[in-house]
DNA sequence: CTGATGTCAGGGGGACTGACATCT
DNA sequence: CAGATGTCAGTCACCCTGACATCA
């Protein structure tokens, strides 16, 4: 396996564009900046976003469990959970009378905040989406997923 | 910590785990935590790899050059280009007698660094190129291409 | 003047590790 | 005791906008 070219000349397989690797995170990129601006129009940041989604979807998690639900730290999510409090957007008990945690739900305003950024981020993945031949959907979530876990992701 | 019962997820369609974006951002993340912590062991970070491989393959770009190869902004990329020549990885000009642009170089160094990280990072895409068919990944490629284009990537 | 460039200053969102107290 | 949790403190990598001077 040993290349003995000594340096390289701009040769087709040193073009980092036609990685994998590459593609990968120029599309992640797009769709970050797409749901960025998508988002921040809407007062809400990525992760708060996706907070609030795996409430909806699971009233009462606990901020240990969200954090593990979006791969961050406990930390991390606490950060979040504390501007969506401020916001007025989530509640939670300042205490519990067993355990130490601290359910967390949605208000209504966090309801509508949610509903109304959602249909924001629908829109950008229906625009991902309708960009490639539908036929290979299945394929490509699956495709995905595996890279992630061959990554350990 | 399951004292009830958990919470019954309302709709499967309100399942954000279903989604592209999900996933793509999942596959994304974990490519990015791979490179970051295999970069880190060979001192570089991900921008700066970006940067040298971008002028391996393209040498003399100036800063305002390699920040829109990599897409962001001249002021971020002047960040990276400095820490790449304290590390004396690259070298600049401190001066020119036409223009303002400072082209920038590898040095031998700043080879023999790219070289070790380019075959860990070439490792990493192996990983993930591995973990689905072979004969879907031009269709992963194109795909991820028109995803990131549809988005205005 | 206009446009591109290099650079300094400042800020901000996001994530991490370490440390500590609380509760089962 | 161990284990999970909430939280405070500090740090870091990264990217941004604004402002200014330089030069074709």
């Amino acid at each position: 396996m040993e290349d003995r070219t000594p340096v390289a000349p701009p040769h087709p397989a040193h073009d980092v564009t036609e990685h994998v690797g590459y593609r990968l995170k120029r599309a992640a990129a797009a769709l970050r900046g797409a749901m960025d601006k998508a988002l921040r129009e809407r007062g809400l940041t990525v992760p708060q976003y996706a907070c609030l989604e795996l409430l909806d979807e699971r009233p009462g998690l606990s901020n240990a469990e969200l954090a593990r639900g979006t791969f961050v730290t406990r930390q991390s999510m606490n950060v979040v959970l504390r501007g969506l409090q401020e916001a007025d957007l989530i509640t939670r008990p300042a205490t519990t009378d067993h355990g130490r945690a601290l359910p967390a739900h949605l208000t209504e305003a966090g309801r509508e905040r949610l509903h109304a950024a959602r249909s924001a981020v629908y829109a950008i993945e229906r625009t991902m989406v309708d960009a490639f031949p539908q036929r290979r959907l299945a394929a490509l979530l699956a495709d995905l997923d595996r890279m992630a876990e061959a990554l350990g992701g």
